[in-house]
RNA sequence: GCUGAGGUGGCGGAGCGGACAAUCGCACCAGACUGUAAAUCUGGCGGUCGGAAGACCUACCUAGGUUCGAAUCCUAGCCUCAGCA
């Protein structure tokens, strides 16, 4: 069966470095799960590590980087000024997995984005629903309640089957009218399914106690800075990159936006920053603690990496005795 | 020392006689998530009991007072800030 090993876990635990280990020891090529590495340009904050002499190639599939000898995809998909979804992520993935598969080698892939994980491992149901533009800006000034009224005509179990949170969220709920109006005009297709292949999938979770995060994090702050996070900002912008972009939501970028409008200052730009991450880490933990297939494993941990290791090994040996 | 402003929950900051355990923002805690996911959204947030409705207790610098009733009014004290000396 076609094996894809998956690195996981809240942000700056230690994922990439892990995997560039991981993909050395079992000849492995890394794939980024990353809703903001994607994007060209954003190097720095999304925390690519390139390293100065790392080599970048194109491929049909798109571009790479070598790294050490181990080559990392997933980098660089679009530009920023485009947008971007789960569903082009998942698209694009899947095909540089099955490369990967063909050639013999395991895919690591490897990221925070829980939610591309899942797309890619999983498949989503609803990926081939285009954006509809239109109907989007029609609905842009409408209240969550007016939203989800509309939502109840067009499909009433799918309304009721909204949690109260959902109910809430305009975003969700666009979407969630733009699905309905979709299958009332593909009717004849029939129910959506997730056509996926399984594979032999082994997640691994990477995860700190939870006091650590602080200083870890405000490190990564400084160090990032230090790096010239400003300086990448700056060239973004005058490539045009605008403030209000779906890349420039990320963490580290958008913060900014006041201090290049002089409305703040750096200190207080950074400390935002910050805590911005800390917030981060929390809701990606939220997302991964539902995730049963993750074994976790702590980074700080005196048997680590050789623990984890470990159980790659094994996995990744069934796999062998299956196949002769 | 004089003059003016002010002291409210972890912080910022409303309230200025009853509807106040105290709007709101931040932080914090918990959670949701099927084409924006580093996005977006929800709930909680003095204490005790309760699933909840709710009940009770302790609270708006301190001490007195006025009042049926005070975070809100009065007096004194302490402290902070700004201006003048």
């Amino acid at each position: 069966m076609n094996k894809i090993l998956i690195i996981t876990g809240p942000t700056a635990t230690g994922k990439t470095s892990l995997a560039l280990k991981l993909a050395c020891l079992f000849g492995g090529e890394i794939v980024s799960a990353d809703s903001r590495q994607v994007y060209i340009g954003f190097d720095i904050g999304t925390g690519k590590d390139i390293p100065r002499r790392a080599l970048r190639k194109e491929s049909p599939l798109g571009v790479f980087y070598e790294i050490k000898g181990v080559k990392v995809w997933g980098y660089d998909l679009v530009s920023p000024k485009e947008e971007f979804s789960v569903a082009q992520y998942a698209e694009k993935i899947n095909r540089i997995i099955k490369e990967i598969q063909g050639r013999g080698k395991l895919p690591i892939l490897v990221g925070g984005t829980g939610f591309y994980i899942k797309a890619v491992i999983d498949g989503v149901a609803t990926a081939i629903i285009p954006r509809n533009p239109g109907l989007r800006q029609s609905l842009a000034d409408k209240t969550p309640d007016q939203l989800f009224e509309n939502l109840a005509q067009i499909d009433a179990s799918k309304a009721a089957s909204l949690n109260s949170s959902d109910k809430k969220n305009p975003r969700r709920l666009v979407r969630a009218i733009e699905v309905a109006m979709w299958k009332l005009d593909n009717a004849d297709r029939g129910d959506l399914k997730t056509a996926k292949e399984s594979c032999d999938a082994l997640f691994i979770g990477l995860n700190l106690d939870n006091d650590r995060y602080e200083k870890i994090l405000r490190k990564r702050v400084i160090e990032r800075l230090r790096k010239g996070l400003l300086r990448e900002i700056k060239v973004l912008l005058k490539k045009g990159v605008s403030w209000d972009s779906q890349a420039m939501s990320s963490l580290g970028y958008k913060q900014w936006r006041g201090f290049f409008a002089k409305e703040k200052g750096k200190k207080e730009t950074i400390e935002s920053w910050y805590l911005a991450e800390k917030k981060y880490a929390k809701r990606q933990i939220t997302w991964f603690k539902k995730e049963k297939r993750i074994v976790w494993f702590n980074p700080e941990s005196t048997d680590y990496p050789e623990s984890v290791e470990k159980l790659i090994q094994k996995w990744y040996k069934k796999g062998y005795a299956e196949k002769n």
